[in-house]
DNA sequence: CGGCGCCTCACCCGTTCGGGTGAGGGACGT
DNA sequence: ACGTCCCTCACCCGAACGGGTGAGGCGCCG
């Protein structure tokens, strides 16, 4: 319900990155893209100053390792959420700076709405991990090795018959389930999507290739 | 069903334009960035070399008015869809480059994914105009030939903002209208469409290429 | 001019959705 | 045995949606 954009502040030593992610981010009406740091230091103190929602931080940057940044930053704004960027997977970078209190890891090849639904889960609460480091990241986990943040069986059936237009009535009939079961299930896969509503379920889905 | 991704060409004198679109685009799997242009004689040299499927084109480039750009290019590669990218609506501009062969015209702040579903529209030969420069494009007209039970350019504006996820009270600030008339459009639309919510309307919209 | 289609907006009403909370049972791994 | 996750279902409530009806303005075509 807060309509007010999420400021981002985007640390990257590749200009690219900066202009695309600001691209990207003033084209979402949820996120605003408040400030940019070719370095760690420049990092933390944009953080400081700008007290953004989200640091979007690149695994690498020339001066500090992304994991002291990362407990810097935390120790002076502990509802930070840093989502990190890499170009490729180092397990042991990662962790750390998983430790340090980043909430996601993301590749630097990860689509655009896939990203912008990352950010949209991590604002919310949400960790997120890139399906090929969740592996190397997860090794315990009671359940069936399921990604982080994929869904369930169930809640991909509800998925596909919202997506062909069914109602929450209609599918609870079509699976010879409860209407409130369904519920349940299009509110857990809302959440896992960063969706607020069935629509915009389908349309985090279809970037995802879901459906 | 896997097709190969479309390729695109993008001529623009911004270079955060062009690392943006480059962005924008690696991101889906149904186009490729192909190659940049800075200037308009760029772009036609790139368009014959490349021979990409489309051409995204700078309104304004330093050397070359656009619609002499598009109909040069044209001229070698009739079958080159020519998306027309502009910050500030330019009337007699955009009108030129219709008319010289360019199948859209979008403006520099349509959002990602409005960007790729419009591409996607006219690599399959359908025209799109921004809805800000539809009505100033089409003074004609007070039933255009339109087929019979096809929508109206509201009711299509209303539909794309649908399929982003977007709820009634949101369309309607988009467009600047109540959320009363966003309805009365919602439901002609429906009705035409033969659904009886949001979300089928997508499904069926979906299957006959509305979007 | 008069009709028609489109766009705009309003009000009312019933249904559906989305969100919160709670809870029981079953499966599985530690 | 315990914890965790999944699936199931319930109730409540506010917000959004879908449907009906009516109406004024505008542009175009006959």
């Amino acid at each position: 319900m807060t309509r007010n954009p999420r400021t981002v502040v985007v640390a990257d030593d590749h200009p690219i990155v900066l202009s695309g992610m600001r691209l990207l981010l003033s084209g979402s009406r949820f996120f605003e893209f408040a400030g940019e740091a070719r370095t760690g230091a420049e990092a933390i103190l944009r953080c400081d100053q700008l007290r953004p929602d989200v640091l979007l931080l690149d695994l690498r940057l020339p001066d500090l390792p992304a994991a002291t940044i990362c407990q810097r930053v935390k120790e002076r704004q502990p509802d930070l959420a840093i989502v990190i960027l890499t170009a490729h997977p180092e397990e042991m970078a990662v962790r750390q700076c998983l430790k340090a209190g980043a909430s996601a890891c993301l590749f630097k090849d990860t689509g655009e709405q896939q990203l912008l639904s990352a950010l949209m889960q991590v604002v919310h609460g949400r960790a997120v991990l890139d399906p090929r480091i969740a592996g190397a990241m997860l090794p315990r986990r009671a359940n069936g090795g399921r990604p982080e943040g994929s869904l369930t069986d169930r809640e991909r059936d509800v998925l596909m018959m919202i997506a062909r237009g069914l109602t929450t009535q209609e599918i609870g009939e079509q699976l010879g389930l409860s209407p409130n079961t369904i519920k349940s299930h299009s509110r857990a896969l809302f959440t896992k999507l960063g969706a607020h509503n069935r629509v915009q379920a389908l349309a985090v889905a279809q970037e995802r290739g879901l459906i």
